[in-house]
DNA sequence: GGTGCTATGGTTAGGAA
DNA sequence: ATTCCTAACCATAGCAC
């Protein structure tokens, strides 16, 4: 008969510990990097289980950056800035049961309605400007904009403005920018694959500055995992 | 003396999967649901306990998206697109030994030169507008815009051209979205905390179809959780 | 900042509502 | 598509490198 001899614990094991902020500079940081490669791990799982595009940022205390992203972050986010459905849906070839499949044929004509749309807009925002230019005069702010001046009421009208402004702004940025991207397409300047419909044009100043694999599987997951410093 | 009668099992409890593509149509929406929900708590905690900023954008296959963010989603992107330090750099208040901190008079500083930029960005876009109508005139391409018109080379110059106008109209949407941001401040339309610096206001257009609450703990933390349809 | 080691605590697959 | 339930599975707190 064997004897079983109780080894002494080497370790507490894992304790319950509450969700509030780790006061301990360097507990925090082995959390931050655990959990942090934990959600990336969740997230790549996610992906690939049922189909996903993911995308996670997370910005550490000291100012750096994880990222995350499936097929990867940049489409992720063009996806979501640009309100366009993720690339799968696009993709005519993909025979798969997605119910909410757009085809291209009538994507193209949502496309077409868009930018018949864009010049309304764009007169729009001449209009808005206009009354910009109005109010500053009526005001007699000088220098300042209208919306500086807390001798207007701001409280509802002028809000709204703003809001009109911008969203006017940024549906002829959308639109503009989406026929920029099948402009550079046809172009050769992009290869078509499952790139982003709408480039967001306003990220293009990012510097990758180290790229790791992503360790726990062996690298079998789509999504590429980068960090660079700020 | 109680006897103890072991219940028929009700479940067989948690099996084992291969992270693989789920087949099932209602598992795999089942598992999406979960596991979404898994991953935006997880990032919540992460946020909380190490007081790290993080996004988290899910598009399922039948083309929702889902997001999580703290102290929202917009601001973490906003920081990710922008390359800025998180806004934690902006609080003065918490004495941390962030190196990248940015005091908030210098924050002002770089404000007020910004909103100065505003307006010759505003005149650059109706000099790039007028451009436009130009070149419509000159085309002689009638209902179509000029970037529509396969005639026009649009290899270099133009492309050129489509990029400075949505810089330009970025760059004042952004600016005019941050003040927009601080009037609500100022009316009390929204508190003040730890609010996004730069509201992305160009995603104001999506229609959020649905809020919950973020049950676990009570909704003890910052971070939003919205989804909203394609 | 990252790793390897364990004993837990917590997440979640499966089933049903 | 979320919620409840249970029994596994697995992530991870606390240490030591």
């Amino acid at each position: 008969m064997v004897i079983l001899r109780k080894l002494p614990k080497r370790t507490q094991g894992r304790k319950r510990i509450e969700i509030k902020k780790l006061e301990n500079l360097n507990n925090k940081q082995v959390t931050f990097s655990k959990r942090r490669s934990g959600i990336f791990k969740k997230a790549a799982e996610l992906s690939v289980l049922c189909g996903a595009e993911v995308g996670v940022i997370v910005f550490s205390t000291a100012g750096k950056v994880f990222c995350y992203g499936h097929p990867n972050v940049e489409t992720v986010l063009d996806c979501y800035c640009s309100g366009v459905a993720p690339p799968a849906v696009f993709d005519d070839t993909a025979g798969d049961q997605n119910p909410n499949r757009v085809p291209m044929a009538e994507f193209n004509k949502e496309y077409m309605e868009a930018i018949k749309e864009l010049e309304e807009q764009k007169r729009r925002v001449v209009e808005v400007k206009e009354e910009v230019r109005m109010k500053k005069v009526v005001g007699g702010c000088g220098e300042r904009f209208w919306w500086e001046d807390e001798s207007v009421d701001l409280d509802v009208l002028d809000v709204q403005e703003v809001e009109h402004y911008l969203m006017s702004l940024e549906d002829v940025r959308k639109k503009v920018a989406a026929r920029l991207h099948e402009v550079r397409i046809l172009n050769g300047t992009l290869t078509p694959g499952a790139l982003p419909p709408v480039p967001a044009v306003h990220r293009l100043c990012h510097m990758p500055m180290m790229t790791t694999g992503f360790g726990a599987q062996g690298g079998q997951f789509g999504g590429g995992y980068h960090g660079f410093g700020v």
